[in-house]
RNA sequence: CGAGAUAGCCGGAUGGUCGCAUGGAAACAUGAGGAAAGUCCGAGCACCACAGGGCAAGAGUGCAGGCUAACUACCUGUGAAGGCGACUUCAAGGAAAGUGCAACAGAAAAAUACCGCCCGCAAGGGUAAGGAUGGAAAGGCGAGGUAAGAGCUCACCCGCAAAUCGGCGACGAGGCGCGAUGUAAACCCCACUCGGUGCAAGAAAGGAGCGUGAAAUGCUGCCCGCAAGCUCCCGUUCGCUCGAACCGUAAGGCAACUUGCGGUCUAGAUAGAUGGCCAUUCAAGACAGAACUCGGCUUACAGACUAUUCUCGCAUA
RNA sequence: GGAGAAGUACCCAAGAGGCCGAAGGGGCUCCCCUGCUAAGGGAGUAGUACGAGUGAAUCGUAGCCAGGGUUCAAAUCCCUGCUUCUCCG
């Protein structure tokens, strides 16, 4: 996933935490809220997850499932993923499903 | 062959492809650990004017010698405890400097007399043999001795221990002499060490406010002395990786470690970089992710390997 | 990343070397009161595990987050972990 569209500032997770719509699928929760600069896409992974290198391996893999959708995703809008501790069960195939569920449940997604 | 002891080492590998971070014009190169962890100690570094002096308070350490930048770590010894043994473990100074505590029980918990025994008409005195209690009862046991008794005396045993000898030293041998409990991870005494805060430290740049001394502020308190700057915001750049570094080798040393020579540059992110897929292979992959950097300690951990090493047992020659 | 604090019953907690066989309050269980309920009153609740005992009464051991140590004796003193919480941009 490209610098350019990952969300950075702490302010602007707390404005999407706040003012985002959600949507959830069972292992996922997307937050989406309208953006200025673009695509920008967050990713929160609790200490509930696991431990450091369990909540390394789960940004890796949801960035992998991120990657082959950036050009479908509605880019005028921030989102933020936020993980449940049952991702750490799953593999890359489940986390891509997952991943493509949610977007497609919230209608940011076009074909 | 079996059961152990000790020391050390490794922490899946190889290739292809699509991505990520840093450096680079590009090609390309490099890219988590033995514990990166816990933050339990010790330093570097930064700021508090120099980190200065004195007194007080507080904290820590506690056998000796060595090693180190430093240490409460480490090494080699000493002593004690455990084990048949190789070996392992230990916060291991002082209890006649003083104070406190030792519940219950017991006469009594440190110089005490309830029962008993003895002297005495009695008052009172002597006594630690015997009794009961307790974790602990005034060295043990026998003989002499005595009014009854008592290390009061003696033999043997137990503990402490002077002279002297050996060792750099802890201490060991020795044994004149002595025989008033335990607790200092109770206060304390003695010896030694320690200023505080931590990279979210802080510096530069930018913005705002206060101030020229009777100040404010200056990181436990007070006193002395000293300083013209101080506080807040912002989070761009720096700090940020070449360092008490790592690897190899030689010499010295029992060892920790030191010194010489040669070689290497080996993560530097800032919502925070190592992943996905495919193939081959084996013993089928545990614990686990750098955030300023080092030296230790502690804790977690699948499995694999090494040793002219050491001990015990059995068998055979 | 760094700096601290706290863990005692189902919950809130006192205790700070022997009298702890662990105070007190809430909750829960049983009883009284009432036609019934609430309120009120009384009793019980670390009676958990293991062992002794036919059973009951009773007794022993362990148990104050976990594991060691000091002490005759530890919830209390000392070390090492674990968990939870707070503060520093």
């Amino acid at each position: 996933m490209k610098r350019e569209y990952r969300l950075k500032k702490r302010a602007a997770f707390t404005y999407v935490y706040k003012r985002g719509e959600k949507s959830a699928s069972r292992h996922l929760l997307l937050l989406c809220a309208k953006s200025g600069e673009g695509l920008k896409i967050g990713l929160s992974v609790s200490k509930k997850v696991g431990n450091a290198v369990t909540r390394n391996r789960v940004k890796r893999l949801l960035r992998e499932g991120l990657r082959p959708l950036e050009q479908k995703i509605n880019p005028s809008f921030m989102y933020v993923i936020v993980a449940h501790p049952s991702v750490a069960e799953l593999d890359y195939a489940d986390v891509c499903a997952e991943v493509e569920k949610v977007f497609r449940r919230a209608g940011k997604l076009s074909e």
